[in-house]
DNA sequence: GTCTATATAACGATAGAC
DNA sequence: GTCTATCGTTATATAGAC
């Protein structure tokens, strides 16, 4: 407890509004579980969009430069594939909501979101997209547009967190069945997408 | 114009709701949307809670069913994975907002989503999960777990959709371009997928 | 069914004492 | 820095005339 009140807002604020959302949080609510009084939400953070506008900043940060740069590391596909998915789902499991968070809130002004986006800052997967161009003209992989390949690792990554629910429901998998088809996944994925661009 | 003002609010509320979700959207804004007075909504539909549930049913109704039909169909795989791809892309895109509405949307409550979908019974991908154990003991495809199986085609199908805004800026693609990808992606799709679990 | 007017409650934000 | 009290606004929802 020897956290100022200034943390203890912010991680709160980051439990409630990756959980409800930029507008269904509430001051109180976000007061409330940092145990402070809610007039402190506003000396420290001004306003609940200012509040809001650190939590996502942090969330992509935490999540986004780690992205890139193990896609643009310096490594054989066949190396960098595996490592990218074991690493990259690691990092999910300890923040499973920030993905659904950073893909879905905000998109409303887009304007807005595109030029805070551009003020993160956290770089473009080029190296990436052009390495696998490489592997392709030499034969090493199989005929594939390089974008596809990159969308389909994230996709095959990211959209288990995004939709945990959906397929804990379809599945009928309670929360100790969910880690468990992560820990298999780790394994499979790798296997799935090597499988799938060696000729 | 012959549509009944109860038709017309139903439509602007799916609109707004899928637009900003449930606690982003507002009663007047679906109103205007709609172009009927804000007590028409209350008219019809009592409270903007109930509005919603009939607004999120729809939506689950427009692709979860569709879904089950095209995994449990009676078609070999090798047939089934392309046309489940082809079919499921081309209905997201006609509705394009719907993936993210339905699996962020409301998972606050989760008891209550729970009763919600058990009501909806849109079925379970039991045939498809069988189907792939079949061919794998019968040496067909590669050994894969079922379930990754199937999470990975609903991964790489549904995620662009769900993270559109994210992919278009990381790929810097307006919005022709990512329609251009989506065409390449349907074809790109079910080769990534074949190649992956075929031995 | 459709409108205007209003009730009622909740929210973000601020003023000011300490 | 931290608290209480309160302002001003906006949201959902309803009452009641037509």
């Amino acid at each position: 407890m020897a956290r100022t009140s200034e943390e203890k807002i912010l991680e709160a604020a980051q439990r409630i509004f990756t959980r409800f959302g930029y507008e269904g949080a509430r001051m109180q609510q976000i007061a409330d579980e940092a145990e402070v009084n809610k007039s402190m939400l506003h000396y420290y953070f001004r306003s609940k969009k200012k509040l809001f506008e650190e939590v996502y900043r942090d969330a992509v940060v935490k999540l986004m430069p780690q992205l890139l740069n193990l896609l643009n590391a310096d490594l054989p596909l066949e190396e960098k594939i595996p490592k990218l998915v074991r690493r990259y789902i690691t990092l999910m499991r300890d923040h499973p909501r920030l993905p659904g968070f950073i893909i879905q809130e905000l998109h409303q002004n887009r304007e807005e979101w595109l030029n805070f986006m551009d003020n993160l800052d956290f770089g473009k997967p080029k190296k990436f997209l052009e390495q696998v161009r490489r592997n392709q003209e030499q034969g090493k992989i199989v005929k594939i547009e390089p974008r596809q390949l990159l969308i389909n690792i994230l996709s095959l990554c990211v959209f288990p967190f995004a939709a945990q629910p959906m397929i804990k429901y379809m599945l009928k998998m309670d929360d100790a069945e969910f880690e468990n088809f992560l820990d298999v996944r780790v394994e499979s994925l790798s296997t799935f997408i090597l499988n799938a661009i060696t000729p």
